[in-house]
DNA sequence: ATATGGATGGCCT
DNA sequence: GGCCATCCATATG
């Protein structure tokens, strides 16, 4: 191991790393703030950026979550994890969705990204989703979307994005959005009660 | 413009 | 066998 102890000026930053403030505080915290931040993946065929305008957030106490209860099973088990990690799904067996993990190691808890402003590398995307439509508006206003256009699946779920070099990062706003509107969540049948989705326009 | 229903597979009981 | 934090094509006003 011959690394240098200190970084050198002239080496490209490949990528940045997460500000871990962003996931400080509650699931509920979280998923508010995650509102304009930028959420960037470093694929083998070039980056793909959006900014997040649509979350939700998922705990333990809440019977829509996968982690309701804190019963622990393969399938959830990354929500499980530290706070940073990344954790995907399979739903309606041809769709994924893409969660942040929150909060402490041991404690079941996401949130859900159903939506970004594409920003970079969106003619990857338009390849990656067969996008037809002129307007990129609904290019990744879904969680399925989002993945689909991201081209990300089971084989991501547990990536710890708080890794030096982590393929997906996520970085603060510029200038946090002015108005972020909290309503009751989409396609669940228990907890329906809750607005805990958080969007902007 | 909104409404419907079909596709699809890993995981749980 | 039965869920499912979805999407899109198709059908109708």
């Amino acid at each position: 191991m011959k690394t240098a102890g200190k970084s050198q000026p002239h080496k490209a930053p490949v990528l940045c790393n997460m500000f871990s403030e962003l996931l400080e505080g509650t699931t509920l915290e979280v998923a508010r703030r995650l509102i304009g931040c930028t959420l960037s993946y470093n694929a083998p065929e070039g980056v793909m950026a959006g900014i997040i305008n649509e979350t939700e957030a998922y705990t333990e106490e809440d019977p829509a979550c996968h982690a309701y209860g804190g019963k622990q099973t393969r399938k959830n088990q990354t929500m499980f994890q530290e706070s940073g990690h990344l954790y995907i799904y399979l739903i309606y067996g041809m769709y994924h969705c893409a969660n942040l993990v929150t909060e402490e190691a041991g404690r079941g808890s996401a949130v859900l990204i159903r939506s970004v402003l594409p920003t970079e590398g969106v003619e990857l995307m338009i390849q990656n989703r067969n996008y037809k439509e002129k307007n990129l508006k609904n290019l990744c206003n879904g969680p399925g979307k989002l993945c689909q256009a991201f081209n990300w699946n089971l084989s991501l779920d547990g990536l710890d994005l708080r890794k030096k070099n982590s393929k997906i990062t996520l970085h603060p706003a510029s200038s946090p959005p002015t108005k972020v509107i909290e309503t009751p969540r989409i396609g669940i049948t228990k907890g329906v009660e809750l607005p805990w989705r958080f969007y902007s326009i």
